[in-house]
DNA sequence: TGTAATTTTGCAACAACGTTGCAAATAAAT
DNA sequence: ATTTATTTGCAACGTTGTTGCAAAATTACA
């Protein structure tokens, strides 16, 4: 994973890709996604990282970065909205959230299974797919 | 889908098995679910139904259903929580959530395909699988 | 490097959503 | 029909998300 050091560069390349100005808030919320191994939920942010972020601030920086192509949301049973950080593949205009979500139902904690493929799908006549979503509820690794 | 006052008797039936008392309230939000096609959301039930029920009899109300398994929750990448009805097979200690859901993104229904199959995933080691929820975005058959 | 232009942040105020306790109303049991 | 148990609606509150605007930080450029 690198560095404190690298990981800061890496995320100012990063952003300055994106067309965003590197503040202290995008890095630091950035830097919380990169070393949690898991989704991330709005809440997460104004508590952790120390230093506490206005809760506007938050909401509007996760905003640009999924404008950006930078996280993707996935989906819950439940009023949360959790974001995860897109693989490099994802851009702006292009997304490839085509994997699967795991949550533990142990731990609470949801990751990217990015190795595992989604299944293609037999949809009825008439119905046009766009888009995937598959969110696989169980017990993970670590809390078995 | 039969007369209306076929639908009040089947309510009826269906709440007295899961052990419920048969209120206005409910008779009329399960009505509501029945005639909908698709899943519903919390607002939903607030406007419709030419009475406008107390918002926290509603919640009250779907947290009852789901616990009893007369309805289930779909996952969304928003705030909302959407709700449909259960099909019968599915009771209170028994969930065949199995199925795949698909929501338009024209019409913005979110709809069950209870003929679609949820295919197998194959998950990395390590890791039980419990349930899976799949949601297809897309163009459905009468936005085409 | 210093200054102007642009962008981002934080505050205040607000709106929407969801929860809890309790008394009144309704449904079930006898 | 009366008692018992359940459900409903109100009030009050806490949380979550949004918008406008002035202050602060970042970027652009001389």
């Amino acid at each position: 994973m690198g560095t404190t050091k690298q990981i800061t560069e890496k995320i100012g390349i990063l952003l300055r890709d994106s067309k965003l100005s590197v503040t202290e808030t995008r890095v630091k919320i950035l830097e919380l996604f990169m070393k949690s191994d898991g989704a991330l939920e709005h809440s997460d942010f104004e508590k952790l990282a120390g230093k506490s972020f206005d809760r506007v601030t938050v909401y509007r920086t996760l905003q640009t970065f999924l404008e950006k192509g930078i996280i993707h949301k996935i989906p819950t049973t439940d009023t949360s909205v959790r974001y995860a950080v897109c693989k490099s593949e994802c851009t702006e205009h292009h997304h490839h959230d085509h994997h699967v979500h795991f949550k533990c139902e142990t731990c609470g904690n949801t990751t990217c299974l990015d190795e595992t493929d989604v299944p293609n799908i037999q949809l009825p006549k008439g119905y046009a797919m766009h888009n995937v979503e598959v969110v696989v509820n169980g017990v993970c690794k670590s809390c078995k």
